[in-house]
DNA sequence: TTGAAAGCGCTAACAT
DNA sequence: ATGTTAGCGCTTTCAA
């Protein structure tokens, strides 16, 4: 492997000027420059980032730690992340942490022998236990560079965080649902140990406390996010024949469980039973199978979590900034009965 | 930011005696190394993993470069990637080229300039042209790691690949066609510049032959791998009320767009237009949406892709192989017409 | 079983 | 404008 001293050599010249026209510092002749460019390429001379990041103490790497790469919303910011990352030459090393603990901290570490730059977290669990929170906050420090939290909040953590209006999402599901003119009104839930479940749970209530609606107990399905027990809820529901005139679902996988519900019993999306999920599916709205939901940009948050981080580096003083990304509205007739 | 000196300190003892620790390499005499232990413990010390690779001259990272991340067949396969990579201690430096091939360039640039221990590489473009593939090569032989290929095959290149039976995988979705008693078969091509679209274009052609049905060139849609085009192109087909009785889409994106033409005519898949596609789509499977397709694991393949690296890092020299992934046909019953 | 010393490939003062 | 030198945080001979 061909170094900066060969470089050196072949241009007759020494590594400090080889090392300047590599890191475009100091003062050094155009015809030196040249020569050095020319034997550059002509040996399609890398230098190492290894070596260079030593001396410099510091990389270009960002750590990005995902929890669950198979969920089509990780998917969408993970895109928008390594699209400002590539504005910037720095590189991604990236963990999928599966929800597990154990794994998250692991990529920390893993983060912190590697000097990262900078780390996005979109957290493994819910840091409910205060505990659970101080270790956390021990490991971050020890990585010793800033760190965005993206989508799932932590209580008592300050940082720069990009994190969802929750509450008002299901606030505003619930809120149409019930303008539609529909008289009962259920919920799939996430589950409620998770903090992000629970405030979209509290956004339901709170609408139908102010439409003054009943908030009728047997239409409170106790879900966990997960596709098939949401699956299980509805029919297990449908079967009892005692529905809702309408329900809103807690997120992407909630709502394909629901649907897979509806359409094996053959119940008619906003025509017997209306309905409007949080989080948008993609696939589903290709093929048009249309239904009425409250959404975020998941690709723009990808891109602002990585733009507060950059701004962030260049900046360490900074106040903390907590982004909320705004929920949208988008009905497409499901929140109807009949 | 605490160093091997500063533990070294700490215990009493010499940076050589604590790298030996760290290493796992050479003497060292047990009171020693638990005092040792303890001291990196109490400290948190987790060496740079920079300065560890400079002496030895190798990373322990992987780097992954896939086309285009919002394809969930990528998504999938970068799943099982990390699955093994987990296992074995190594990092992902990750990439999406977005299918642009100056993207790719600088890509491997960087991969090069990490010194990566090896490179999974699902290329961006076809290397058609043997000057691409040339210019393609120098740049892979310049990284100085073992590279597997995936998905994408490049002719006249001699790596470790894993890839698709696509010519297979059109040949059996059409047999199953004609199997299903359909007289006649269209086709939803990819982009037919591309290598993989034109195998799985000549296994439609193939498995016509074979089975003596007239390949009809109104029936032959000429796509480009994206869901609008297709979308277009089915819509337009079922506009001039003259459509085979049977056809197949060449990926997951061409059936989405098929698919949503066919909704938005309220044609019935499996009664009026007899279909089977290639690729499965994930969410559609888990709403119930079911339609007749040729498929291939593809976390299995990421696990596959990534063990192959394993494999030829452990041992250099061993023979290149290239593993095809077997098809699997799921048949939903929307083969069939009426 | 341990330590001293050299060196990995760079950068960054400091001289010249 | 360029070269010399020290040093980044480790690993790895080589001695002891």
């Amino acid at each position: 492997m061909i170094t900066i001293k060969d470089i050196a050599g072949l241009a007759g010249v020494s590594k400090s000027t080889v090392s300047r026209v590599l890191t475009g510092t100091g003062y050094v002749n155009d015809e030196t420059r040249e020569k050095i460019e020319k034997v550059i390429k002509e040996n399609s001379y890398e230098p190492s980032e290894s070596a260079r990041s030593l001396p410099k103490r510091i990389t270009n790497t960002i750590g990005v730690v995902v929890p669950e790469i198979d969920n089509s919303f990780y998917t969408e910011v993970l895109n928008g992340i390594s699209q400002v990352v590539d504005q910037n030459n720095f590189n991604i090393i990236y963990f999928n942490t599966n929800n597990s603990l154990a794994k998250e901290e692991k990529a920390l570490q893993m983060l912190k022998a590697q000097r990262v730059r900078g780390v996005i977290l979109a957290p493994a669990v819910d840091y409910s236990e205060p505990e659970a929170t101080k270790k956390l906050k021990l490991l971050l420090e020890k990585i010793n560079a800033p760190v965005v939290l993206l989508d799932r909040d932590i209580d008592g953590i300050s940082l720069d965080k990009v994190v969802y209006d929750n509450f008002g999402s299901a606030f505003a599901a619930t809120e149409a649902l019930i303008k539609a003119g529909n008289k009962t009104v259920g919920i799939i839930t996430g589950d409620l140990n998770l903090k992000h479940a629970r405030g979209r749970y509290e956004g339901y209530l709170e609408a139908m406390k102010q439409y003054n609606i009943p908030v009728i107990e047997k239409y409170v399905l106790h879900g966990d996010f997960m596709a098939d027990t949401a699956y299980s809820l509805a029919w297990k529901m449908y079967e009892q024949r005692d529905i809702p005139d309408g329900i809103i679902s807690c997120n992407n996988r909630t709502t394909l469980g629901f649907l897979r519900a509806t359409r094996e019993r053959k119940m008619k999306l906003g025509r017997e039973i209306a309905f409007v999920g949080i989080d948008h599916i993609d696939v589903l709205d290709i093929i048009d199978y249309k239904y009425s939901h409250v959404t975020r940009d998941t690709v723009e948050m990808g891109r602002a979590t990585m733009q507060l981080l950059m701004d962030r580096i260049k900046n360490p003083l900074k106040m903390n900034t907590v982004q909320i990304v705004p929920y949208k509205l988008v009905l497409k007739g499901t929140e109807l009965r009949k």
